[in-house]
DNA sequence: ACGGGAACGTGG
DNA sequence: CACGTTCCCGTG
């Protein structure tokens, strides 16, 4: 007998190993590791995935029978099998919760539950049935009373629970017709038609050049085939209609093929290095460190054709925000057909259609974001992650896994070279690199030589005692002299909304968010107070709320305000806005960003998401509003962000021809990451920056941990952190530094409060058991509403 | 997670 | 004691 081994979708530590079950008669051979299933367990249905087939098990009780397939085919390969394990180890999640991240979105599976009932019950209890023979069950649409209703008809057989699969992504099907003439057939028809008929003859052209395939309704409407020309063919029995599956393209535009371009010698050693770790299958990890304009994408996709040349697979990762149509044009205009992608602003059908292409084996390329690190992907070649100090490799939300550990997990497992470029390396990456753990390759050169733009710093502190004005008189003017010249602008101002806060100027009031310890922002265009972490809004008052005064006034400014400012400054120039209130509807950012490559607006504006991969060669002029928002944060690595963010936003200068000017406006001008972000000077703030976690105790000299624990109770959740504390002093070793339980910096979010545990360590053997037990231990009390979840190297203290 | 049964509480 | 509510356990 065959039992196969089940992880089910109980997201708990009890539930957290695999199931056996019978695998009835009928599903007798079909069945196989990595599909997934519907199965009994207790009382209800769930769904689970196959981890592996036995043909005896340990359980000495009555084994149930699988009760259906949801797959017909394994949606989990064996090695992502093999990597979910580590996965959960190495995040402390559970195995479900893994197995299910591995899968796009729109594949995940629930069981919708359906309540059915005959006629008579139906007619007797309107309330519940509403007229339907079947009806969807939520519990929370209904009342108690309503459910004790339920239950009693129920157990009196008058209402069946039945289990519906709901998986949102389908292929998609669209109307087709099928010409059923033979073309002696056509001949004879169009022979004999009568001449009133236009379109009935043109149909019939149509189908006697394209004879054997269906054509599809949209195709053939292109053609000026009408819907009702073809209803008509129908009738007559000359076409059949049919469906037929389309794949959605998320590709926009159709690419013209583009060929290697001439390597400098750099660029052509960072190839050779590569193109022999992939012959020779060798786990070697490359960090290439290359100032920005060096040509580190061109790197990227000759040693990927060489991966593909070897008949291998290659899997291609870049940041969130930077998977513009800009990059993946390029790769699709060199691999053509053969890249996927994989990015979280297509719709979930177009996700879910290019997975099943990789899945398939027809897409050899995939280009993506942090979850495309789990595609189906076989025999991987190369592994490249563009800009791999970037903050969206690190998943936020269980599992809280490092995409770069997943990786070099995958390197390993399929015997081939990770490449981590980047031209600002993460601390812990370069530090592999000079320990020899990693092999590192420079590209100190812009690619043609092409010049560093010039970076300047502007103290705002004496700007400020000369006016009020948001642009310092430097910057203004190189606005003006660049419009004046028709060059393009790119102003950065990490803070959205309109201003930061609003204050009464007679008793000093701020208004709060009610759910969450932070103040609301402005937002003009919606005339609301908005609260960025949980989403309240509330209308701006009028008058004070606590002292009636009339004079509330707004302070600190947002990206709309400086949208306004400049508008009114350089009434002339054509300004675009992007951050995420412009860019919330789909395609939105791809419009900005074409009209602004289009060189249809002269300045572009806006937070973070404007510093990276965008590559405009008319941009001469780079202005940073305030480059100290990063360092305000009491974090370790705020230093390293800011370095990052200006360096990355000065390379979006002066690409072309044309020599650059980057301004940086700062309260801070004598900051060391400010310093070194003006003269680029990458491998000073390495060391200076090294020399810091040094002395304070941080990665990458320490490993962390980060313990959050969370409840509507303020004082339950402290007690709860200084018992956890405890445990950790007590069982941990006493070089590991155990900071806390703090309060966070932000408290309260969504009334839960927060609080945090950092735990710095060089080596503890047992740190795993202690937090499994920690968690475990955690979890009676999660019904009084305590939520502990643990992050294994945070990206943040904070 | 969630269904089911034990344990506990309330009102007569 | 009948019934409602809460707790807690097990799920193959």
């Amino acid at each position: 007998m065959q039992i196969a081994q089940v992880i089910v979708d109980v997201p708990t530590r009890q539930t957290n190993e695999p199931y056996s079950y019978e695998i009835p008669a009928n599903f007798d051979g079909q069945v196989q590791p990595g599909m997934r299933v519907q199965v009994p367990f207790g009382p209800r249905k769930v769904t689970g995935f196959i981890v592996g087939l036995t043909d005896h098990s340990d359980f000495d009780g009555k084994l149930k029978k699988i009760s259906g397939l949801v797959d017909l085919s394994p949606v989990i390969t064996p090695e992502l099998l093999k990597l979910s394990e580590w996965l959960a180890g190495q995040t402390f999640s559970f195995k479900i919760s893994c197995l299910q991240t591995m899968l796009p979105g729109g594949m995940r599976t629930k069981f919708k539950k359906k309540l059915l009932t005959d006629n008579q019950t139906k007619a007797a209890y309107p309330e519940i049935f509403h007229g339907e023979n079947e009806i969807n069950y939520d519990q929370q649409k209904f009342d108690n009373q309503t459910i004790g209703k339920i239950l009693t008809l129920r157990k009196a057989d008058k209402i069946k629970v039945h289990y519906e699969l709901s998986n949102h992504s389908k292929p998609m099907l669209v109307k087709a017709f099928q010409s059923k003439l033979t073309p002696t057939q056509i001949d004879e028809a169009l022979a004999t038609i009568s001449k009133r008929f236009v379109s009935q003859s043109r149909l019939l052209q149509i189908l006697k050049d394209q004879r054997d395939l269906p054509l599809q309704q949209a195709w053939l409407s292109k053609k000026g085939v009408t819907s009702t020309t073809l209803e008509t063919a129908v009738k007559r029995g000359w076409v059949d209609e049919t469906r037929v599956r389309r794949i959605r393209n998320p590709f926009l535009q159709p690419v013209k093929k583009s060929y290697p371009l001439a390597l400098n010698d750099d660029q052509q050693s960072a190839v050779d290095r590569i193109n022999r770790a992939i012959e020779n299958q060798a786990n070697t990890t490359f960090l290439l460190e290359g100032v920005t304009g060096s040509g580190k994408t061109e790197v990227y996709l000759q040693a990927m054709a060489h991966a593909l040349k070897t008949g291998k697979t290659a899997l291609m990762l870049v940041p969130e925000i930077t998977l513009t149509p800009q990059i993946v044009g390029r790769i699709r205009s060199r691999f053509g057909d053969q890249v996927a992608m994989l990015h979280s602003a297509m719709s979930s059908g177009e996700r879910y259609d290019e997975w099943q292409r990789i899945n398939d084996g027809q897409a050899k390329v995939v280009v993506g974001v942090r979850s495309a690190i789990f595609a189906p992907l076989e025999n991987i070649g190369l592994i490249i992650m563009d800009e791999e100090h970037d903050s969206s490799y690190k998943q936020t939300e269980t599992p809280r896994y490092q995409t770069r550990d997943v990786a070099k997990w995958r390197a390993a497992y399929n015997h081939c070279p990770v490449v981590l470029g980047s031209a600002t390396p993460s601390l812990e990456s370069r530090a592999r690199a000079m320990k020899g753990v990693y092999e590192l390759i420079l590209l100190p050169h812009r690619f043609n030589n092409h010049a560093l733009p010039h970076v300047s710093i502007v103290d705002m502190k004496d700007e400020m005692a000369r006016s009020r004005n948001i642009l310092s008189k430097k910057l203004a003017d190189l606005v003006d002299d660049r419009l004046a010249k028709h060059e393009q602008i790119i102003l950065l101002l990490n803070r959205r909304g309109y201003s930061s806060f609003i204050m009464c100027r007679d008793c000093g009031y701020v208004p709060q968010c009610p759910n969450c310890d932070i103040s609301l922002t402005m937002h003009k265009d919606t005339h609301t107070l908005n609260c960025h972490l949980c989403g309240h809004k509330e209308p701006i008052p009028v008058v004070c709320p606590k002292c009636h005064s009339k004079r509330i006034r707004h302070y600190g400014i947002g990206s709309q305000q400086l949208e306004e400012q400049v508008k009114e400054m350089f009434p002339k120039a054509r300004v675009l806005r992007m951050d995420v209130d412009t860019t919330r509807k789909k395609g939105s950012h791809e419009a900005i960003i074409n009209k602004f490559g289009a060189h249809q607006a002269d300045i572009l504006l806006g937070t973070q998401m404007i510093a990276k991969g965008l590559d405009f060669p008319e941009v001469t002029l780079v202005g940073v509003l305030n480059a100290d928002s990063a360092l305000q944060f009491p974090d370790f690595r705020s230093s390293e962000r800011t370095f990052q963010l200006l360096t990355q936003v000065s390379g979006r200068s002066g690409r072309a021809d044309k020599q650059g000017e980057v301004v940086i406006q700062t309260f801070n001008p004598d900051h060391y990451a400010i310093q070194l972000a003006k003269t680029q000077d990458y491998e000073k703030f390495y060391q200076t920056e090294m020399q810091i976690r040094h002395i304070g105790k941080y990665p990458p000299y320490y490993f962390t941990v980060k313990i959050t624990g969370s409840s509507p109770s303020e004082k339950q959740t402290a007690y709860e952190m200084h018992q956890i504390a405890h445990f950790l002093r007590r069982y941990l070793t006493n070089q590991a530094i155990i900071l806390g339980p703090t309060p966070k910096t932000i408290k309260r979010i969504n009334n839960r409060y927060f609080y945090q545990i950092i735990i710095k360590y060089r080596q503890e053997p047992h740190l795993k058991d202690v937090l499994d037990k920690i968690l475990t231990t955690s979890q009676t009390k999660e019904r009084k509403g305590l939520l502990i979840s643990i992050d294994n190297e945070p990206l943040d203290f904070m």
